[in-house]
DNA sequence: CTGCGAAA
DNA sequence: TTTCGCAGG
């Protein structure tokens, strides 16, 4: 989801090697809802445990951390907190489509057709309040850091970069940017052999489309947000071009005679005057060894000699220095 | 998505 | 040793 910037971002590719040593913060509900999308099976059911609880989130983030702070990267997690009531559409909307989905998944599943089964099973993916409590406390365990947002996790991860906490913000969508994020990171989720990271420097960005970033706010609101609609048959392109001809957002809505549902100042203030806290503090703790084993092992029956590979690849990093209480030594 | 054993 | 395919919970 997110403002459909795609076309005309420039994202320079980089390496997990130039990651190394770099604060990054993990947009939490971006990241765990592609582990409740893709940990699925081929039909679609998602890995639980034996009370039926869905645990896909769970594998993805011990093993995507694990995997990330091997390669020297410093991760945190940032939850969303209450969002704002223009997001009310696309929650309703996004919502309706996930029952549809959910629906289609179980006729797909009855007929055998196992392709598009899967398909609507990662649709019909949601991210309940269970799920992200549940993802907290095994981040807490782990000692990984994370970030109760006031409102967007994205503006908080954001305003953390801008202030040089952190070095980039990994996420999939190009909201970021908007909420001033200076570098976001995106497919930082495949930890795999040949990933494909992408960074997009806000400044970059900038240069190349020859705009300011309430430009680039006012644009967004002309193609559409999470926050409303946009215009009908204006994309990136269409709308960069109108954007530039005209200076903003109010210009080019008095240019094409159109009213958008909401006033576009409101809009803006989403992503120019957002919400965040400051007084937090980062800090990578010691892994809790048998509380992971416990929690993933003992409650949610996952393989102990998994989850102890797992566990050990981050207690080994630790015991190069002992009397370090933090992992700060690590990097 | 990632880990792990099987196959190449 | 590297790649593949499937299970994981």
């Amino acid at each position: 989801m997110g403002v459909k910037f795609k076309d005309i971002v420039n994202p320079e590719s980089i390496k997990f090697d130039d990651l190394k040593g770099k604060i990054v913060a993990l947009d939490a509900a971006n990241v765990i809802y592609q582990f409740l999308s893709s940990i699925r099976q081929a039909d679609g059911t998602p890995l639980m445990d034996h009370n039926g609880k869905v645990t896909s989130h769970f594998s993805g983030i011990l093993y995507r951390t694990t995997s990330l702070i091997e390669k020297g990267i410093k991760p945190f997690y940032v939850f969303d907190g209450k969002s704002s009531v223009l997001k009310k559409g696309t929650q309703i909307k996004r919502s309706e489509f996930r029952k549809e989905s959910h629906e289609k998944w179980k006729i797909a599943l009855d007929e055998g057709r196992i392709e598009d089964a899967r398909k609507y099973a990662v649709r019909s993916s949601r991210m309940s309040t269970e799920v992200v409590e549940g993802s907290k406390i095994l981040l807490e365990l782990m000692g990984i850091p994370y970030i109760q947002a006031k409102g967007e996790g994205e503006a908080q991860a954001s305003y953390m970069v801008d202030k040089g906490d952190a070095w980039c913000v990994g996420s999939q969508d190009y909201d970021c940017i908007l909420f001033g994020a200076t570098r976001t990171v995106k497919n930082l989720t495949i930890t795999g052999g040949r990933a494909n990271l992408e960074l997009i420097l806000l400044k970059n960005v900038l240069e190349k489309l020859k705009i300011n970033r309430y430009q680039l706010v006012d644009l967004a609101i002309l193609v559409g947000t999470d926050f409303n609609d946009g215009i009908n048959g204006i994309g990136a392109k269409k709308g960069l071009n109108l954007i530039k001809k005209y200076d903003d957002v109010y210009k080019v809505l008095d240019h094409l005679n159109v009213e958008l549902e909401v006033d576009p100042q409101r809009l803006r203030d989403i992503f120019l005057k957002h919400e965040f806290i400051s007084d937090y503090e980062l800090k990578w703790g010691n892994p809790d060894r048998d509380g992971v084993i416990e929690f993933l092992a003992g409650d949610h029956d996952f393989s102990e000699d998994r989850v102890v590979t797992a566990i050990d690849k981050l207690y080994k990093l630790r015991k190069i220095d002992n009397s370090q209480s933090s992992l700060e030594k690590w990097f």
